[in-house]
DNA sequence: ATCGGCTCGCGCAA
DNA sequence: TGCGCGAAGCCGAT
């Protein structure tokens, strides 16, 4: 085991552990697994020091943005794999579900109330910077969150990179240096713990642990709930053992066709965001995995990369392909989300995007189409419907046609404001990897956010224009639009 | 089938 | 100060 590295590590209050707590608690949020995962890792340990048992709460509120049946669905299918993994292990796993809103309210105040100290999930997305400051407030001891987001922390760079190049740059000098602390795949392997029998009553009866058919996502047990029941639980299934099944048959079957990706037809995209997102699959095991396959060492980095994206890991070329993707566009978005001031609205695009949008804003537009008939797949775009069917469906969309997606509702809405809210509401309510800094930056990237202007066009300015009629010309597409044409 | 132009900002070489 | 280059584009000329 090796020390947490302090460039993971931030302090969220300046309190002092207490060495008379009854247990360390870690608040396990946005990295659901156990394995590969820094902050537990580092609650393990303090556990340890300290002499105290290790307690695990894993909690499901109702209450957040576009909370549907899809995502509760995954969550629940991750923390029944987790309650398995646990199950024998010398920690006390605690899973809460939320059955009315608000009812969960308190429960953090409650454990933090008698714990040591508290370790939470570092995370710069979605509502996640607000609540780690709210809840620092209302512990009493030290509270610490501990950054699993990436291979680079989160803070090893205090700069929102302008372009996928000046960030893959970075990256290149800097990574490496980071690439030897990695977390243990299996942190409570071996570790002597004193077990917590249960928790004390009067915490029990009032938050009790989420009940069995809660945590197998039965349908009449999610159709009980306060919930967005117009998405239903997509053909994937959550967890930490579903996303590592998922990670090894893609390595081993599609890995090898991943420069033929763009082409729905080839079916050889990783798929992997849903896992990503939860935290049920580690990028660093996904790292390890292909590093595995390739009989990969760090000597074979390349010595001088400067910003190209081949000749940088000493990879195949596919392999190199699928970590520009994970590493350097994952991350990328991890890093506005940290670094660029109001990552998600629109004012943080560039200036010459906003100017030029702005230009274009009487343009005529032969194609508007509100809210509701985008949702329901119906304009006159055959492949853009299908796309759209997809996401329904599926709660994923091939990537390619994702870009296509967007820039396509930019053109169909009556501004680029409204195009944006359009984007973020079907990505953030339907897709499972919806509200993840990564897909947040993908929709940033379709009005101009790293990227670099393209002549002018009617609607759209200065920005780089798709059609689906090119997309046809192509792509191989025949399958994907027979399996999504209605 | 391939190629240049469209257009902006940045880093780096000179 | 100039130059090369950038998530995956698109169109029209050759």
């Amino acid at each position: 085991m090796f020390p947490t590295p302090e460039s993971r590590l931030r302090a969220l209050n300046s309190r002092p552990p207490d060495p008379a707590g009854e247990w360390v608690l870690y608040w396990m949020t946005m990295q659901r697994r156990p394995g590969f995962n820094f902050a537990l890792e580092h609650a393990a340990q303090s556990a340890v020091r300290l002499g105290r048992p290790l307690l695990i709460l894993e909690a499901l509120r109702l209450g957040y943005a576009r909370a549907t049946e899809r995502s509760h669905a995954f969550i629940l299918q991750g923390m029944a794999a987790n309650a398995r993994d646990l199950a024998g292990r010398p920690v006390f796993y605690f899973p809460y579900l939320e059955l009315e809103p608000d009812q969960g309210r308190g429960l953090l105040a409650a454990l933090a109330a008698r714990a040591c100290l508290v370790v939470a999930d570092d995370h710069p997305g979605f509502f996640l910077p607000q609540m780690l400051a709210a809840a620092a407030g209302q512990v009493p001891v030290q509270m610490q969150a501990v950054d699993g987001c990436g291979l680079l922390p989160l803070d090893a760079t205090g700069q929102a990179y302008p372009s996928a190049y000046a960030f893959r740059r970075f990256l290149q000098k800097e990574l490496p240096g980071h690439l030897a602390a990695w977390p243990a795949a299996d942190p409570l392997a071996g570790l002597d713990l004193p077990r917590l029998a249960g928790l004390p009553a009067e915490i029990a009866q009032r938050w009790p642990a989420a009940p069995a058919p809660a945590l197998a996502a039965a349908p009449e047990f999610l159709a009980s709930l306060p919930l967005d029941h117009s998405v239903p639980p997509a053909p994937l299934t959550g967890g930490w053992e579903a996303g590592r099944e998922r990670l090894a048959r893609f390595l081993a079957e599609r890995l090898p066709r991943y420069l033929e990706r763009n082409h729905p037809d080839a079916e050889a995209a990783s798929g992997l965001s849903p896992w990503l997102h939860f935290g049920h699959l580690s990028p660093h095991e996904v790292f390890a995995a292909l590093a595995r396959q390739e009989a990969w060492g760090p000597p074979r980095l390349g010595a001088k990369a400067a910003g190209k994206r081949e000749g940088w890991w000493g990879m195949s070329p596919p392999a190199e392909a699928f970590l520009d993707q994970l590493v350097t566009w994952r991350e990328l978005g991890f890093n506005a989300a940290r670094h660029l001031p109001a990552y998600d609205q629109y004012d943080s695009l560039p200036a010459w995007a906003r100017q030029g949008l702005a230009a274009a804003a009487g343009d005529p537009r032969p194609h508007l189409y509100r809210l509701e008939q985008f949702r329901a797949a119906a304009t006159h775009d055959q492949l853009w419907n299908a796309a759209q069917r997809q996401l329904n469906r599926e709660g994923v969309m091939h990537n390619y046609l994702r870009m296509l997606w967007g820039k396509k509702i930019l053109e169909w809405t009556a501004s680029p404001r409204e195009a944006l809210a359009v984007m973020l509401e079907l990505n953030d309510r339907l897709a499972l990897d919806g509200r993840d800094p990564n897909s947040i930056c993908g929709i940033f990237w379709v009005l101009g956010r790293y990227d670099r202007p393209f002549g002018r066009h009617p609607m759209i300015g200065p920005l780089r224009p798709m059609t689906s009629a090119s997309a046809r010309r192509k792509l191989r597409l025949k399958q994907y639009l027979a399996r999504w044409e209605a």
